[in-house]
RNA sequence: GGGCUAUUAGCUCAGGUGGCUAGAGCGCACCCCUGAUAAGGGUGAGGUCCGAGGUUCGAGUCCUCGAUAGCCCA
């Protein structure tokens, strides 16, 4: 045996690995959570308590791997539904999966041999959902190791058949308020393919247009809003460049820039011609005109021309003045022809300016009878008809070939046009003013999103909800065969959701319509026959009602309106609307009472990720190299508000920081292995100065934090979490404590004074850990004899109560007087580091300080600590002297230090270091059988089994 | 191009209504300990507070313009 471990000394002893081993553990945590029902159990203790509702936005189902964005977004939530329920709410998590929709649907056919028209629709539906259900499993994977609790044996899913049948309702009531309509829209056509075209559809690639100038004559009725530069006697047109001679039929308008200059040109054979300012010589040059030959008469801002109507080049209409900021001095005019039918800008502008929409073209690309003396030819081969026709009514200005970059069909390569087609829409005008409302009813977090919001829904136009897809919910209208006026009731929609909840939305296409609702229903016309509408629904409609499909349908929810939504802040124009909307449409106010959001993950230079530029993290190799609680911690260390920055640097830091907090366990654990609340507990009133301090500070760490989890602030949590684990317990009270605890007698009311202060802390540690990193907390209680665990035996720290100030614990007159004394031991160390600095000492043990005061307050704090001062200091001697140095035998002064109205000497401290608490003492060996201990270790010692018994 | 937001030490964050010689923890450097040991302690070095103007006796804090980054929109 060695000569150390002769006598005995209180060392701390726990099986509580100081290495997380987090990759392996935190699964083997996560299984005995499922095993024991955890999640659940929770819920049914909290059953009678107040609710606190998170309701999860669905992440959409295109992939089975999840984003870093989307972890931080589930963590988040985990961290406040688990705070919430220790706090004592009833806080139900139900995970949800948004699962219809193009992204899918594109990703399906990708594989399909022979492409979509292969299969039947409904084929290709179950082909689908398979694929949906598939990522389900994969990000349900990811987002339990990454530690979240919830009902992940239930999640709600969009293409689930009770979730279809709600929609469905909700679609019936707002059918019934009034608030759905079909209008007319400009989306991608593809006139070979005879279909609708959503945005990843479209190619572009080069083409050949007709390049023309065309006049538009200012009309007689308008003649005298034309600025009095302009001789009365001229006729005046606006002059439109266009590369699409096939949509003239279609214009409405044209359109200025509100703050471009436009001139007024005289020309020798073409009147008076307004063009944009900057694209003057460029259009004189295209339509060949000499510029010595044309006068500037003057000019205008395109606003002061606003609403002047102009007669359509051809057909028998007026073309409004409209003014709007998408148009650009790039090419062309700066007049920009506008045919509501024929472009998404134009139809925008058209809705804002009431222009309504004409589109004389079919589904196969053929025009309409409204296209006058064109009906029945193809769009495409008029263009050269329409060119001449203009050029023989003399409106003409020039015409050239013009090549350029155009969409294309991705699948038959052919050019798209652009075609109002009918859609079903959601009149925001309906209830816009009491969306509004329902903003202002909402908390925003931060409050900045209040106006995000507000100016949206203020500023946005009708919501087109009909997709031309297969995978989504039907549009459940009817049409008549015989007058083709839509069946669009609460009974015969409801007949549908009926159908739906049992049979799901395939139903659509594998029933018939009067499979679906039956014969009852009439049509105005007497008709009784009806065939189906074949548009889906925008899946921004599926996500919208969750708050209808699931809040309120499932009972452990509690229906609406719910506590909580917490999304990216890009959902403002999202999910957040498309909720807000339909329930404003359906309940007249919001689902949600307050409204979180967080920024978005970029790296850590403020970049956002890209593939391109390699600095993505994926929080599955964040897991295996630190594990969740690590990624956990970073989530609680940012600001969210605001973008977040990740990356390997923070990652080892925050590595850092959790190995700290766990190491912090680990001396508390260790250090209470012997320590029996019931027997050894040591009363309030006897606990040294010391204890009692820390346990004051241990309540305004309590405070603080509870302040911090309400207002969803983590970071700042997990800033004092650290300092108070680095700072008040590991550099200062475990410190001093130390030698309390493994060299007094085991049984000594100073040290079970210290374990007292310590079961305390652990107590509450344990518990301030359990949100934002579980895994650690349930090792930890796991670790902690039963004894040990305050309010019950608990079989998981996830079912422990937040903890609480303890008044009793409070002492602010104890707080301030530490708060003097840290300043002197500050003092203290200086010099000792500086006699350490000249390998004058190594050990603080190695050193007596001698302290002298000017303030004669902060001595008097000084000499009140008696004893306990050497132990402050972690020196074997210290004394406060009334002069000099204090030092009568002349010792050799080490070094010193004036400071802050104190002067610290040190000297080699007295005496010989005792062999066992290793401080330096004159009184070694008073007990013969102990050569080698000091008189106090001797006490410790004595009546014990070993008492220098060696 | 427009709207919103952000920019304080290497990193994460503090710095109500303008008064700071700009703070904390971590990291880093150096030293110590070897009875919290792939731990622990001490001391220290780090900042033209994004930039430029302006208001003021005085600005990290207020105003204007700009830069960069992110989100949304066009």
């Amino acid at each position: 045996m060695s000569e150390k471990s002769s006598y005995p000394v209180n060392l701390p002893k726990t099986d509580f690995p100081m290495k997380a081993n987090s990759f392996t553990r935190e699964v083997e945590f996560q299984k005995i959570w499922d095993e024991k029902k955890i999640y659940e159990q929770n819920l049914a203790n909290r059953d009678k308590c107040e609710k606190f509702v998170l309701h999860d936005g669905p992440p959409y189902l295109s992939s089975n791997q999840i984003h870093i964005g989307t972890a931080l977004n589930k963590i988040l939530k985990d961290i406040i539904t688990k705070y919430k329920a220790q706090r004592g709410f009833y806080a139900p998590y139900v995970p949800g999966y948004d699962s219809h929709g193009l992204p899918i649907e594109t990703a399906v056919v990708k594989n399909v041999k022979g492409g979509r028209n292969a299969i039947s629709t409904v084929e290709l539906r179950e082909k689908c959902r398979e694929f949906a259900l598939e990522n389900l499993k994969g990000q349900e994977a990811n987002f339990r190791r990454l530690g979240v609790w919830g009902d992940w044996a239930h999640p709600y899913v969009t293409l689930k058949p009770e979730f279809e049948a709600t929609q469905i309702r909700v679609f019936g009531k707002m059918a019934a308020a009034g608030y759905l309509y079909k209008g007319l829209k400009a989306v991608q056509w593809c006139p070979n393919c005879e279909t609708a075209l959503a945005e990843a559809e479209v190619e572009y690639a080069d083409h050949e247009s007709h390049s023309i100038y065309v006049k538009f004559e200012v009309d007689a009725d308008s003649r005298k809003k034309i600025p009095a530069f302009v001789p009365a006697s001229e006729k005046v047109s606006f002059v439109i460049w266009t590369t699409t001679p096939w949509t003239l039929p279609g214009n409405l308008g044209v359109a200025l820039h509100p703050k471009f200059n436009y001139l007024f040109l005289q020309t020798p054979e073409d009147g008076v011609l307004v063009v944009v300012d900057e694209l003057k010589d460029a259009f004189l040059k295209a339509v060949g005109i000499a510029d010595g030959d044309v006068k500037v008469l003057g000019q205008s801002v395109g606003k002061e021309l606003e609403l002047i109507e102009t007669r359509h080049p051809f057909l028998d209409r007026l073309s409004r003045v409209i003014v709007g900021d998408h148009v650009t001095t790039e090419v062309g005019t700066g007049v920009v022809h506008t045919a509501p039918g024929h472009g998404p800008e134009d139809f925008m502008i058209g809705q804002k300016y009431n222009l309504g929409v004409v589109s004389p073209v079919d589904g196969r690309g053929i025009f309409t009878e409204d296209a006058g003396k064109f009906a029945g030819n193809r769009y495409d081969k008029s263009n050269p008809d329409i060119v001449e026709h203009l050029r023989e009514l003399g409106v003409l200005m020039g015409h050239s070939k013009y090549g350029h970059s155009y969409p294309h069909c991705w699948r038959c390569k052919k050019p798209l046009i652009f075609r109002a087609t009918e859609q079903w829409f959601a009149s925001v005008d309906g209830f816009r003013e009491k969306a509004l409302k329902a903003i202002d009813e909402v908390k925003w977090l931060p409050a900045s999103g209040r106006n995000r919001i507000y100016t949206m829904v203020e500023n946005r136009n009708d919501w087109c909800i009909s997709r031309q897809r297969t995978w989504g919910v039907p549009i459940p209208v009817f049409y008549c065969k015989a007058c083709e006026k839509p069946l669009m009731t609460t009974e015969s929609i409801n007949k549908v959701a009926d159908v739906f909840e049992t049979e799901g939305s395939d139903a659509w296409w594998k029933m018939e319509a009067n499979e679906l609702i039956g014969d009852g229903f009439k049509c105005q016309c007497g008709g009784k026959e009806f065939q189906k509408e074949t548009d889906t629904m925008d899946v921004w409609f599926d996500s919208g009602v969750t708050h209808a499909a699931v809040v309120d349908q499932r009972k452990e929810l509690r229906g609406t309106p719910c506590e909580l939504y917490l999304e990216g802040s890009d959902q403002h124009r999202g999910w957040f609307q498309s909720s807000l909307l339909t329930s404003v449409a359906v309940h007249g106010r919001a689902p949600y009472k307050t409204v979180l959001t967080h920024g978005f993950v970029v790296d850590e230079n403020g970049r956002k990720m890209s593939k391109s530029v390699g600095n993505f993290v994926y929080p599955e190799e964040v897991i295996k190299q630190y594990g969740a609680d690590v990624l956990r911690l970073w989530v609680a260390s940012v600001n969210y508000t605001d973008d977040v920055p990740i990356g390997k640097n923070m990652l080892a830091q925050l590595a850092d920081v959790f190995r700290r907090l766990r190491n912090t366990a680990r001396y508390l654990l260790g250090n209470l292995h012997d320590f029996n609340p019931a027997t050894d507990y040591v009363s309030y009133d006897k606990l040294g100065k010391l204890d009692k301090y820390i346990l004051h500070r241990l309540q305004n760490v309590v405070t603080e934090v509870t302040e911090d989890f309400d207002n969803y602030e983590f970071f700042k949590y997990y800033q004092l979490l650290q300092n108070f684990c680095g700072v008040d317990l590991s550099a200062f009270y475990f410190d001093i404590v130390k030698d309390r605890l493994y060299t007094a007698n085991q049984n000594a009311q100073s040290r079970r004074a210290v374990q007292t202060a310590l079961y305390e802390i652990l107590n509450v540690l344990v518990r301030l850990l359990v949100p934002v990193t579980p895994h650690l907390a349930e090792d930890i209680w796991q670790h902690m004899p039963e004894a040990l665990r305050q309010g019950g035996n608990l079989e998981s720290v996830l079912l422990t109560d937040f903890p609480t100030r303890q008044d009793k614990f409070v002492n602010e007159e104890l707080s301030n007087f530490w708060k003097d004394l840290t300043v002197v031991r500050y003092t203290v160390n200086k010099a000792l580091e500086e006699a350490r600095g000249a390998r004058k000492i190594g050990s603080s043990l190695e050193a007596q300080v001698v302290l002298q005061f000017e303030d004669a307050e902060l001595k008097e704090k000084v000499l009140s600590l008696g004893s306990e001062l050497t132990g402050f200091f972690i020196t074997s001697q210290a004394t406060v002297a009334e002069q000099g140095n204090g030092k009568s035998d002349a010792g050799e002064l080490l070094s010193e230090n004036k400071e802050s109205g104190l002067h610290v000497s040190v000297f080699k401290a007295d005496g010989a270091k005792c062999a066992r608490c290793w401080k330096y003492s004159t009184k070694i060996g008073v007990d013969s059988r102990c050569p080698d201990v000091c008189d106090v270790c001797t006490d410790a010692l004595a009546g014990t089994e070993s008492c220098c018994s060696h």
